[in-house]
DNA sequence: TTGAAAGCGCTAACAT
DNA sequence: ATGTTAGCGCTTTCAA
């Protein structure tokens, strides 16, 4: 079923069939009625491979996500996807793997889609001119920045929160609550990521409150998920005695939490627990989390809007920095001494 | 860049860079390095849009879900992804809004994507013949069948658990463990849909334990979001009391022992909790969620392996139907009278 | 082993 | 208002 057999069928060509279906003006309206029953009596979808390769540019956009099942991801690939469709976008998204690279991914993806722009969501904070010289599309990074990389800022766009000065706040929060013992939970010290950010806003926090950092209360996964978060925080509790510690995401908090009570900690009795992310489960937790929320929302929408300004000449590259906001939460108590 | 200009800079012809990058044998090696060798430092991907164009039949395997952010669908969408690349297919994932019609949506894409196949996830349970009517290439509804359509079993394939018979496993837990007053929190009794199975489920097993239903316990929801789970609980403690509650999806029971918990009752002492569908986080809440866990993996795995064997004439459309497995959890306790 | 050329389904000039 | 036609980038006969 091809645009010629709806073209035959309605006894037109096939000219006249492709401008009513790209919603063009110059057809006559009885016409424009026969060429729409057809096509819906044919069940007829054109080839957007074709459209594609025709087409001078696509209206696609690309997401690149590395991990689809993340939780803190859900709500702003839902709010890029609301987004992209808002503004007449399609979008692509695409899944990749740990391993892959996320940047060789999205090249591909641009070519074959012929996209207009790229989000990228969750990925390295390291790139050189080199990676990104593959990327000939507007692209901006969500949730994240180069942090550790070569690339200089005027060449490419982001929008996140300050990672380490968020860290800083977490921290604070409980050294302001008298903390001093305070543990830390993490991927690495120095991956390169959000681990290491998140990590060095908890080691200003320290010294700015006169606190000397103790190698025994830094916890290192190797890994973000719920079961290395587990153990790690079990391993934790037998090497030192805290009565805080500041997990760097939601989820691994909660499995922290559990590991605590499994310990014989009660939480926030014998140790208050604070993280960052704020996904919507944790606030279910028992007690519930006590987390600074991302603007997650506010993420996925920013950078559509800097993606398309880009994309569509309003505006070059630009950087973009939201702010979380403390939930309270039960999971930390004030240390009465 | 096009096939053309890696040709002109290499010398050859296209159809010799066509062979090259689809590896056909009758290429010189000499030739095979050089236009290799082009393309790379060329950045050269070729447009798919193109080669879907032109070939007969694409590699192309879609997965439509509703709902990317469900949980429970996480682990399935991995194994899906990981069964399609093994077999050397290209999975296209589509996600759709809840309010969207999946069979529009797959017929669609199916037909611009030239899919060979579809997995369906989180699909309606009422379809009809002519619903599925314009998907012409091999389906498989991946965690559920038209238990409430017209569509005859012929007609389609499938890969779930029984979901009547294991919420009616799930409840005779409960009652074997001596408890007579069970609620039950559900989406809706009538949404010809997981809820409503579930709910017979829950009603069966009540009947064969002689118990009679009461309405007071049966808590509707009418959407599946933790908000809405948390604020039925809470209605359904001032309504009546019970010793323990039957959740038909384990996002909405964490949820609900939070509710619980905020009520003044403590899990499993004073309600005992039990779900279905075993998703890793309800691992972690404390205490750990009793819950019959979905064979997520095995499903998405089975769902592929029908589908390909479908779609390479291999075999027909079936109907396999997994079971679930008992993780005790904490949250359900022995009545002692 | 290689090249020339047809044509996949569609859109957008350019004609009429 | 409608039709004719030239490609878009690629794969694949068919010929050399």
């Amino acid at each position: 079923m091809t645009i010629r057999d709806i073209a035959r069928r309605c006894g037109v060509s096939v000219s006249t069939v492709s401008r009513v279906l790209n919603n063009h003006p110059d057809v006559s309206e009885a016409v424009r009625e026969r060429v729409l029953e057809a096509v819906r009596e044919a069940h007829y979808v054109p080839n957007n491979s074709a459209r594609d390769l025709v087409r001078p540019q696509s209206d696609s956009i690309g997401l690149v996500v590395r991990g689809i099942g993340n939780l803190f991801f859900s709500p702003v690939i839902h709010a890029v996807e609301q987004a992209v469709d808002e503004a007449g976008y399609t979008l692509v998204l695409h899944q990749i793997r740990s391993g892959e690279d996320e940047l060789q991914a999205a090249a591909s993806l641009a070519r074959s889609k012929r996209l207009r722009g790229l989000v990228l969501l969750g990925g390295c904070f390291d790139y050189t001119p080199e990676d990104t010289a593959a990327l000939d599309i507007p692209f901006v990074c969500c949730t994240y920045t180069n942090s550790f990389g070569t690339l200089g800022r005027e060449s490419y766009s982001s929008v996140s929160i300050d990672d380490q000065a968020e860290a800083y706040q977490a921290v604070r929060e409980l050294t302001r609550r008298g903390h001093r013992r305070i543990a830390v939970l993490l991927d690495s010290v120095n991956d390169h990521s959000i681990s290491e950010l998140r990590y060095k806003g908890y080691c200003r926090a320290l010294a700015d409150s006169g606190i000397s950092l103790d190698p025994a209360l830094v916890a290192e996964t190797g890994a973000f998920d719920l079961a290395s978060a587990y153990e790690e925080t079990r391993k934790l509790l037998e090497r030192t005695d805290f009565t805080a510690v500041f997990v760097i995401a939601d989820s691994m908090a909660v499995a922290a939490m559990k590991a605590l009570r499994d310990g014989g900690k009660r939480v926030p009795e014998d140790c208050s627990v604070i993280a960052i992310d704020g996904v919507e489960l944790s606030a279910y937790t028992i007690p519930t989390l006590t987390t600074l929320i991302q603007p997650t929302g506010e993420l996925g929408d920013e950078a559509v809007r800097i993606l398309l300004d880009m994309v569509e000449g309003r505006a070059g590259n630009r950087h973009v920095q939201l702010h979380t906001t403390l939930r309270p939460g039960g999971s930390v108590r004030t240390l009465t001494p």
